[in-house]
Formats: structure tokens, C-alpha cells, sequence
RNA sequence: GGCUUCGUAGCUUAACUGGAUAGAGCACCUGACUACGGAUCAGGAGGUUGCAGGUUCGAAUCCUGCCGAGGUCACCA
């Protein structure tokens, strides 16, 4: 049984013997004791004062004496103020250890039959991923594993943007000025060579709208709209949007193209399967160089006509209502928002309207009880409008959902911008942190005398950790600033360094063999302090999954890799030998100990996405 | 302007959800390989947790008001 529980136990039964009250156990607060003061863990008693009618420091000392009197697992405790420090004995440590080291699943709950919905990466299909994917396709995976470890069964998915003016735009230059050339003509990566495509439609138009600007017509326009001489040129850049519809010749051709598409034009759908296919082969590397996965692919385009029929049931409930124009809306201001729009005044669907659509068909797919939606934070109100209108509707689903926000990533020159060629492509950043990492590990040389491949491969397992890890440490919430070359660092706070602790146990191991007999561990006597730091810290591992989970708070899990990597990297610097150890037990109660540090960084790496190689 | 998220060392960040002297990493300075892998470790310097009030035994955390930054307020997605 865990300590933690034991405590709880103890603790609650003493109250209630000593001075006559309740306590739920989980409202005790117990925590990890500070390294300042001696003991293991600590319990706060000021919370009882009141209640108990005594000094926090007397309580401590009364439950104190109770406790270390009543279990053979408390060693020890001293108080201070309103805080009892109690040592746990180290036989409780050693069957800790056999408890990990016998259960390969040390860390996970079991499976209870739930199921999880994971939405993420979701990208449109005219251009590459760049960095603001990867954010979000690390969160949503590494979400995905660590639902999945706290006892769901998971589904991942993405719904892919495939329709829409964005990929008319790329099909449109291509067909203008590609000379039916294809990716591998132009030597190009296939979903950057689409993306290539939409770059120079934007280039054309962007060429088109200038020349626009001293024409004629458009000077007439200006004075339509009174427009001061000296707000020409901010007019302009505001304005484009309008030139886009009203004005623009490619841009008439794109959105006839977009028309046709929807027409179901047979010319034009082969072009927009030829495009969104080369895309997908592109996309397919990037993820699968990522390391990522999904179990099904929804498409907008198989999807994008979804809900209207709930929209229409729902305006008979009254839960909608139509204006005279005949636009349907909803009032969401019960749920403190406004009123939002649910199908045009032409009949034809929003983002809501589809999204409405697909969440009901994915529940009817799965019957999943959560579903979550990994999307950057600029959409929290789209989120909170959604769910409010499902809520509304009485989808059984509706208390399950979750917007999985996280911030912007931007970079130290402020946020990306595709029309400043600002954006950090996904290719090749992970190209850039594995050559870093090349450079890093040729400069040591550690694997040198492996063959070529091999290396490769752990170079590439050493770069994605550290762009991973340098990602997913951050918390969801928070926009993060992202520094390409403290990226590349490998040392410090970094998965490489943890990676380097993982494979040092690895190397000691095999070097240790069968030195030593593994049931002699249970005859060490005098557990050391830095061996204390890192049994204290591979205890909190379940807790901190569940909460990992509870939060979908990935980084939980990276912070937790760190601090124990670096709790074992100084009980390795300590002097206490593993290989040349003083006694038998010793070794055997510090190779066991490694071994399960070794298992636990594995997992927890393994949540985050990240690989720890055998050599390094 | 309304709503919303965030403000912690020069930089990137943590704090077990209200607990002890706010903990790390980078960068800077000083040390440690004839011990199991130095991508490491030991130490130094660096903080009025944006500001001002309040709540209480106790506040980075909760409340109020300011200040600053992002996001969002489309018959776009």
C-alpha cells in the first residue's frame, strides 16, 4: 500500500482519537518533506488548531507520538512550528523498490473502460506544418499517451482542412504557372511544393493588388470610401480582403474555382485530389518523423455539410432562432456569451454549424466520454460557444468535452508571419536540432565506433528530444517564446540531459551483469540521503500521471523527468558506488534502484514522445 | 472599449492547487575525471513574485482596483 495512503490513514484515525473529530483523509496536506529539514514527508497541522483547540506545534507532537507508536513504517518524526516530519523506514523503501521493479507498468493506472477522444494537429492542406503544428501536435499526442496511461482507451484524430479558398488559391497558381510541373520535377518535398504554389498566388495577387492601387477604378473607390490622402497606404493594406472579392481578377478565379469545386466540377476535384494527395505524402514524412500517429482521419470535405439537420431540429425546440432574413442564431447569454450565428441568411453552414456536425458524428462513431480538442488559444471563444450550444442541445457527451488551449509560440522577433517569410517550417527545424545533435555527439564521440546507421538513428532520437522536450516543458497556457538556438542546447534542463542519465543506468547495467544477487537489496541497511531523494521521487510518479491526465497537463510530466534525472545524476556524483560497492546489499539495493529510475525515465520519456537510445 | 489569458533572477521557466528560507536551467564566476559515461556534479552571484490594497495563523497562488503584454469580439476557418 502506498505510504501516502498509510499516512492519510494514520492521521485521520489519530483526530479522531485524540480530539474527537473528522477529517477526509484527502484533505489532509501531506507533501514531500522539505531537503532543509530532516525527514521524508510532512504533514501541515495548522488546519486543525481550530478545532482541536490547541497550538499547531502540540498537535504535531501528539499525533507524531501516535503514529510512530502505532505503524512499523514510521521511523521517526520532529516538528517544527505546525509541521511533523516523519521518516519512513527504509524497509518500507525496499519493498518499494521490488514493487516497481516487478510491475513494468509501475506508474500507469489500470484500464477502466472510459474513453478519450483526442482532436489535434488539424491542418489545412495548403502548405507545409511549421512550428505552431508542432506545438500542438506534441501536446495533443503526448495528452493522447498520458490519457491512455491514466486508464483510458484513447482515440486520436485529426480533420483535415482538404476544402476550402485556401487550396483553390494553390491550385489556381499551379495551374497558371506551374506548367503542370510536379514536386518531384521541382525537387521538392511534395507539401512544400503546394505550398510553394499558394506562396506565388499570394505573390501574383499581392503583385495585381498593386498596380490595382493607381488605377483608375480604384481611385474612384477611394473616393467612395473618403479616404485622406495620407491614409492611402494603411487603407490599402487594411482593405485587402475587400479587393480579395470585389476587385481582384485571380482572386475571382480562385473563388470560381471554390464555386466549382463545390459544384462538384470533375476537373476541378481531380486537380484538388492531386493537390491534397501530394500534401498528404508530405505530411505523412513530417509526422512519421515525428513519431506521431492517428487512428482516423476525418476530412472537411466529408464533413463540412454536417449539423445543419441538428441546426434544424433544434430551431422546432426553440433552441435556435431565425431572424428575418432567414440567418438561424443561438442566444448563449445564460452561459455569459453573446449571440452567435449558426447557418447564413443563404441556408449555407459556419464553422459551428460543421463543428456541431462532427461532434455529434464522432460520438456517434466512438460513444467516447471525453472528447478533447487541441487548439491554440485564439479560439477559446469559438471553444466555449460550442460546448455551450451542445450543453444546450442536451448532447450526452456535452460534460465531457475539453478545449485543450495553449498559447501562441512565437519567436524572439515576435509572432511568425507568413507574409514575412518568418514562419519555421517543421521539416526543416527537426532537421536542424538532428544535425545540432550530430555535431554534438561526433564532438564527444562516445558512439563513433558505431556503424553509420545507428549513429544516425540516435542523433535523430537525441535531436527530437531536445526540440520535444524544449517544447512540451512549458505549460499549454502559457505563449512561449521560442528560441531556435536554445533549442539546439543539449545540456541543463533539457531531454537530451535526461536521455544521458537513462543511458548511463543503461551502460552500468550491462556492466554490473550478474555481480550481484538482486534479493540481497532487501539486507541494505542505512538508505543514504541522495538514495532517499530518488526513492521520494520515484514514489510521486503514479500521482503525477493522474494529474498529468486530470490537467491535460503534459508538461507536468516533462518537469517530472527533469527532477528525477536530476535527483539520480547526484546520487551518482555522491561517492556511492554502484559497480564497487562496500557490501553486496548496497550494490544490489543501488543497481535495483537504478534500474528502476531507468524504468520510470523510459515511461515518462515515452509519454512525452521521446526515445532513450541504448548508447548516446 | 467589452470579454479573456498571462506578468516570478538579464533570459527560459517551476512551485504538489493556501504552507516552512520562492526551486531549477541558460548566460556569468570558482571548483571536481588514475571511481561505475563530465550531455554530469559541488559552490558563488543574481528576487520587493508588475503595482497598491484586502482576506488569515500563513498569499506567487484567493478577492478588489490599477499598470503592462497576448488573444478575441466576421453571414472567415
Amino acid at each position: 500500500m502506498d505510504i501516502i495512503n498509510i499516512i492519510q490513514e494514520e492521521v485521520t484515525t489519530t483526530i479522531k482519537v485524540l480530539y474527537g473529530f473528522d477529517v477526509n483523509p484527502n484533505d489532509l496536506i501531506i507533501n514531500v518533506t522539505k531537503k532543509e529539514f530532516e525527514g521524508d514527508y510532512t504533514l501541515v497541522t495548522f488546519p486543525f488548531t481550530k478545532l482541536a483547540k490547541k497550538a499547531p506545534q502540540v498537535i504535531a507532537q501528539e499525533i507524531g507520538e501516535v503514529i510512530t507508536k502505532n505503524n512499523k513504517y514510521f521511523l521517526s518524526f520532529n516538528v517544527i512550528k505546525g509541521f511533523l516530519n516523519v521518516t519512513i523506514s527504509d524497509d518500507y523503501w525496499k519493498q518499494f523498490l521490488n514493487d516497481i521493479i516487478a510491475n513494468k507498468d509501475y506508474g500507469k493506472s489500470t484500464f477502466h473502460g472510459k474513453k478519450a477522444l483526442v482532436e489535434f494537429s488539424s491542418p489545412n492542406t495548403n502548405k507545409p506544418l511549421h512550428l505552431g503544428h508542432i506545438r500542438n501536435i506534441l501536446l495533443g499526442w503526448s495528452t493522447s499517451q498520458i490519457l491512455e496511461a491514466a486508464g483510458y482507451e484513447v482515440v486520436k484524430v485529426q480533420i483535415i482542412n482538404d476544402r476550402g479558398i485556401a487550396i483553390c488559391k494553390s491550385m489556381i497558381a499551379w495551374e497558371k504557372f506551374g506548367n503542370n510541373a510536379t514536386p518531384s520535377d521541382m525537387n521538392m518535398k511534395s507539401d512544400h511544393f503546394v505550398g510553394h504554389w499558394y506562396v506565388t498566388f499570394e505573390k501574383k495577387f499581392q503583385e495585381e493588388y498593386k498596380i490595382w492601387q493607381s488605377s483608375p477604378e480604384a481611385k474612384k473607390y477611394l473616393e467612395e470610401k473618403n479616404v485622406k490622402e495620407e491614409n492611402i497606404d494603411a487603407f490599402f493594406k487594411k482593405d485587402k480582403n475587400n479587393y480579395f472579392n470585389n476587385f481582384s481578377k485571380i482572386g475571382a478565379e480562385a473563388k470560381e474555382m471554390l464555386r466549382a469545386w463545390e459544384a462538384g466540377d470533375e476537373k476541378v476535384r481531380s486537380l484538388w485530389q492531386k493537390m491534397n494527395n501530394w500534401v498528404y505524402e508530405g505530411f505523412d514524412v513530417t509526422y512519421d518523423n515525428l513519431g506521431v500517429s492517428f487512428d482516423k482521419l476525418y476530412y472537411e470535405s466529408n464533413t463540412y455539410l454536417l449539423g445543419k439537420d441538428i441546426i434544424e431540429n433544434g430551431l422546432k425546440d426553440k433552441i435556435f432562432y431565425k431572424k428575418e432574413d432567414g440567418s438561424v442564431w443561438i442566444d448563449l447569454e445564460d452561459a455569459k456569451l453573446d449571440h452567435k450565428l449558426v447557418l447564413r441568411s443563404d441556408g449555407t453552414s459556419v464553422y459551428m454549424t460543421q463543428d456541431i456536425g462532427t461532434a455529434h458524428q464522432r460520438y456517434e462513431n466512438h460513444q467516447s466520454e471525453k472528447m478533447i480538442y487541441v487548439v491554440a488559444d485564439e479560439q477559446n471563444y469559438h471553444f466555449q460557444a460550442l460546448f455551450a450550444i451542445l450543453q444546450k442541445l442536451g448532447e450526452p457527451y456535452a460534460k465531457g468535452l475539453h478545449h485543450l488551449s495553449y498559447g501562441m509560440v512565437n519567436l524572439p522577433s515576435g509572432r511568425m508571419k507568413s507574409r514575412e517569410g518568418t514562419v519555421v517550417d517543421a521539416d526543416d527545424l527537426m532537421q536542424e536540432v538532428i544535425n545540432e545533435a550530430k555535431k554534438a555527439s561526433q564532438a564527444i564521440g562516445s558512439i563513433s565506433d558505431m556503424p553509420e546507421e545507428e549513429q544516425e538513428l540516435i542523433f535523430k532520437q537525441i535531436g527530437l528530444a531536445a526540440l520535444k522536450f524544449f517544447i512540451i516543458k512549458v505549460n499549454p497556457v502559457r505563449s512561449m517564446i521560442f528560441d531556435p538556438s536554445e533549442s539546439l542546447d543539449l545540456q541543463g534542463q533539457t531531454g537530451p540531459s535526461i536521455q544521458y542519465a537513462a543511458v548511463r543506468v543503461k551502460s552500468a547495467i550491462r556492466k554490473a551483469g550478474e555481480k550481484y544477487n538482486s534479493e540481497s537489496s532487501n539486507e541494505y541497511s542505512n538508505i543514504q540521503k541522495s538514495e532517499k531523494e530518488v526513492l521520494l521521487t520515484l514514489h510521486q510518479f503514479p500521482t503525477i500521471i493522474r494529474e498529468a491526465a486530470e490537467n491535460y497537463n503534459p508538461s507536468d510530466i516533462a518537469n517530472y523527468c527533469y527532477t528525477l534525472a536530476k535527483a539520480y545524476n547526484k546520487f551518482w556524483a555522491s561517492g556511492l558506488s554502484m559497480l564497487n560497492a562496500e557490501s553486496d546489499e548496497a550494490g544490489a539495493f543501488r543497481l535495483k534502484m537504478s534500474a528502476a529510475t531507468l524504468q520510470v525515465l523510459t515511461l515518462g520519456m515515452q509519454l512525452l514522445g521521446i526515445e532513450i537510445p541504448e548508447r548516446m
